[in-house]
DNA sequence: ATTATCTTTTGATGTGTATCAAAGTACTTT
DNA sequence: AAAGTACTTTGATACACATCAAAAGATAAT
């Protein structure tokens, strides 16, 4: 869990953790349809989160990483609307949603806390249907490249290289477009010197450049 | 403010309620970047709430109606991340936020009612990525078509005939098509004779035709 | 090590929607 | 009532991305 938090409340806090669980690359961590009971806060590993439509189509809605929490789209019904998926071995905090309301209403610092994460979820988005409704396919894929090394370099990680968790077809779910096509992006930014791509490996090159694509209008 | 309180609770929460306040066709409610105090529940009217990139492109995240809720973008940051515009006159309660928090500390159920008023805007969200990123013209505007007369008949009013209160360019920014594509796709709606449109005026013939181009799949 | 499977890349072609353009319709203002 | 403004419809054309196809490269299984 975060910061923000003095150390008498933290230990308070402890008490949402009803225990770890790991979940295996390719396991699910729920499952749409699943009953609701509590959130999840990653504490190492990767995941996605996907809807399917009836006609089984699915849009993956989100790429996790440690120190988010997932499950909160189960609250409105008490189902799971969406499934998680492991893309590499991981470890997560369960927290019972009924002990993190509970607690909740003794720490105000936690319930602020808990409205933030989802009013971020809701801001986040709103950006992706920016992004799936009035980007082009260069400009999704860099503004994606862009915000994958920011939450990994707020982790401490590199803010130029990555490895990806996720298929070339996970990426153009995310993105509304089909594998073929974030294929070919990838490959024009390497032409252009933007960026370097072996596989999964990336290392942005010109970060300004990829700014650039993003939002052009910036930079005139 | 909704079912599932008893009458002592009621009483407790018109305390939330600061004010009421007017918004006239065409004016902000809020707007990107103003400060966040309050949520908004809407009493009349009919509003949309909208995101613009740097370089001015517009993306229209929701249209919201009496009973529901906006500004809840704004908790994360303490500023609004979007623009709240009423599309007919309208009525809100404003809400101060640290009200809400406040009083849901010591009501239970209007704090499960928080959290699940964000966890339905979160899974509305989802099922919009799902929309742009995987569905046609077609489907898209079906879709949005379904969702605003089940809403509207949840509000006692038809559910066959509704009259838009958005143009069809705010309706395309929604579903990530331009106005010229959504007028089309009314058009091809009346002629295949599903439904009978007359400018915002829309009759719905026939809901299986609709639900059909929807989800094409359940039908077989 | 070898085979099988999965993923990625690249090319050729097709298509759904955008763009450009203009006319028609409704609404607002004076 | 007339003129101006905003919105909608429809047609012609263009283009970005999808689709189809095949090969190359990685990864996993035996």
């Amino acid at each position: 869990m975060p910061v923000g938090f003095n150390a008498d409340e933290m230990k308070r806090l402890d008490e949402v953790v009803e225990k770890r669980r790991r979940v295996k690359q390719g396991e699910l961590l729920f499952n749409s349809g699943d009953t609701f009971t509590s959130l999840y806060a990653i504490r190492t590993g990767f995941f996605k989160t996907c809807v399917t439509s009836e006609d089984g189509r699915e849009q993956v809605t989100g790429f996790q990483m440690a120190g988010e929490i997932i499950g909160m789209d189960g609250i409105v019904s008490d189902h799971h609307n969406c499934n998680a998926i492991a893309l590499e071995d991981a470890e997560v905090c369960v927290m019972p949603f009924a002990t993190i309301e509970d607690l909740s209403r003794e720490l105000p610092v936690l319930q602020r806390h808990v409205h933030k994460i989802m009013s971020r979820e809701i801001v986040r988005e709103n950006s992706v249907m920016m992004l799936l409704g009035n980007m082009r396919a260069e400009e999704r894929l860099a503004a994606f490249l862009l915000n994958l090394v920011q939450r990994l370099h707020a982790r401490g990680l590199s803010q130029s290289e990555l490895v990806l968790r996720m298929t070339r077809e996970e990426i153009g779910s995310y993105l509304g477009l089909k594998l073929e096509t974030v294929s070919r992006a990838f490959s024009k930014f390497s032409e252009d010197g933007i960026i370097e791509v072996k596989q999964r490996y990336v290392k942005i090159i010109a970060p300004d450049a990829l700014k650039k694509i993003f939002n052009p209008q910036t930079y005139f």
